[in-house]
RNA sequence: CGGGGUGUAGCGCAGACCGGUAGCGCACCGCGUUUGGGACGCGGGGGUCGGCGGUUCAAGUCCGCCCACCCCGACCA
């Protein structure tokens, strides 16, 4: 059996990432331009992403529901910048049933419109504040360039919609669910990211302020990993969404706006893989653990498979995968779930069997220097306390090279130089044409502001103004 | 939409310049031997050569048009 390589990170990250992605079996193309279809093993990843959220907005006080795909053509016009920013990537039904429709209907690329709408005729009164809904669904935004899970004409993501009677409330709205995404980039997926706000040129179009957890890539470019808009009433204006409050008088609402995508997907892939392939972060992994029998012969198979139905009884808690497949060589089997990335793997032989063993392989640390050989007994333990290290050591490395591909040139020069291969955190003055020149020099935009800013003053690193705030500038997805 | 590239078996490709029985590797099916880092032998099955039209006795191959996808740019979660 000949070994089908990867091509490898260095040589072509892109390729690298295309053929990984079809190869580990995580989606495929669809045969409509820019659509993909999830397939099942990619489909448990976002399932594991899903619920991990969906913990973490119920525990903040949300709930779901369903909101349809189809929306009025003229709700999208309502708010001036949103269909600025949207129209060009609208998808439009005009006929119906063979028959042209009255008013066109726009395929949802988001939901602000149809939300403001409805919020519009539920809510009266401040006794009915705030709204905390979340949307799980698939939106379609006609892009011009795709790429499996990065970018696709339909996509799967969660948007969240609230509505509050301050706006002090909307903004910690917006903040607590930037916390909430950078809490489970980092706790569930082990990527560490960098929570800002964006450039006015960069952020949603219709929000007050945008803000974005920043990922950085295995190639150190930048991947925006989910978004918090912070509406403030240019949603409620448009849509008349009012309420009375205590005194009954008329208020505008203020809403927010957040979403997490199966972009996030691409991001672990990024983030983590190697040149054998995925590196699943153990807590959201569609399998925690593998087990590959090892035996000659029959007699030896029935050894081995007795002994691995109680180390799945005591593994019951974790998600595990008994690789049973007939006519494969273990050698084979190691090869392929490292391309699936699931983060550990226990290999169990006649020789674990007669001591009482078995052998677990590290993803995490390829190749013969991930093994280790423990008792069967306290196996419970040992996987756990090994799955939070594998957690812990791929977060560390990504944190670390995201430190080391971060740097603070002096002066425009040096700039130019570091966006090149990684992220500048410099001054900048916040002026939208200054950050076109920067970007049509270098190719690198404004990722984000930090919320974690220094103190004191600089100037800005290409015009030289003022600047009263540090900014990431990167190439991006 | 501009620039570049590719379409031949499920996947990866050769064949094309020079027209003449459609091939190779992997995968798949059967049998046997194997199995602690991508096993081996033997025997099989599988193709409107992206589509349409033209030239020719004869087209995967030459000519024209079209389509799809990928990569690089402009737009974007």
């Amino acid at each position: 059996m000949a070994k089908e390589q990867l091509p490898s990170r260095s040589q072509d990250f892109s390729d690298w990432y295309n053929r990984l992605v079809l190869r580990a079996e995580l989606a495929d193309y669809s045969p409509v331009r820019g659509c993909m279809v999830v397939r099942p093993y990619g489909w448990a990843l976002w399932e594991n992403i899903q619920s991990a959220l969906d913990q973490r907005f119920k525990a903040t006080g949300h709930v779901n529901a369903a909101f349809p795909v189809f929306i009025p053509f003229s709700f999208m016009e309502r708010e001036r910048e949103h269909v600025e920013g949207f129209s060009p990537e609208l998808a439009v039904v005009t006929i119906g049933g063979g028959e042209e429709l009255e008013e066109p209907l726009v395929v949802r690329p988001t939901s602000e419109t149809i939300i403001g709408h409805m919020y519009a005729k539920w809510i009266k009164s401040y006794r009915d504040l705030p709204v905390l809904i979340n949307l799980w669904n698939s939106v379609v935004r006609w892009e011009m360039r795709t790429k499996l899970f990065l970018r696709t004409t339909e996509f799967f993501w969660q948007e969240g919609h609230t509505a509050h009677g301050t706006e002090d409330e909307a903004r910690a709205e917006t903040l607590q669910m930037l916390d909430v995404y950078a809490d489970f980039a980092e706790n569930e997926a082990a990527v560490p990211v960098i929570k800002g706000r964006k450039s006015e040129s960069e952020k949603f179009a219709g929000a007050k302020t945008s803000y974005s957890i920043e990922a950085m890539m295995g190639d150190t470019r930048a991947l925006q990993a989910g978004t918090s808009h912070n509406l403030g009433q240019n949603f409620a204006r448009a849509f008349e969404i009012r309420y009375l409050d205590q005194e009954n008088e008329l208020q505008y609402c203020w809403t927010t706006s957040w979403g997490l995508s199966t972009r996030f997907i691409g991001a672990i892939i990024m983030v983590h893989g190697d040149d054998q392939g995925l590196i699943m972060p153990p807590r959201l992994a569609p399998y925690q653990a593998v087990i590959v029998p090892i035996f000659r012969n029959d007699d030896e198979r029935s050894q081995v498979m007795e002994n691995i139905a109680s180390i799945q009884s005591q593994l019951s808690n974790l998600r595990v995968k008994l690789d049973d497949r007939d006519g494969l060589t273990p050698g084979y089997k190691f090869n392929d779930w490292e391309l699936r990335g699931v983060p550990l793997r226990i290999e169990l032989g006649p020789k674990d069997v007669s001591e009482g063993t078995v052998t677990l392989a590290r993803r995490d640390q390829p190749g013969k220097k991930g093994k280790t050989v423990v008792k069967q007994e306290g196996l419970t333990d040992v996987v756990g306390d090994v799955l939070d290290d594998i957690h812990a050591s791929i977060f560390q490395r990504a944190q670390a090279f995201l430190d080391e591909n971060t740097h603070q040139p002096e002066d425009y020069a040096g700039f130019i130089e570091v966006v090149r291969s990684g992220w500048a955190d410099v001054w900048w003055c916040g002026d939208s044409e200054c950050e076109a020149e920067i970007k049509e020099e270098t190719k690198a935009t404004t990722r984000c502001i930090p919320l974690d800013q220094p103190s004191g003053e600089g100037t800005c690193i290409h015009c030289g103004q003022p600047a009263s705030e540090r900014v990431i500038f990167a190439r991006a997805y």
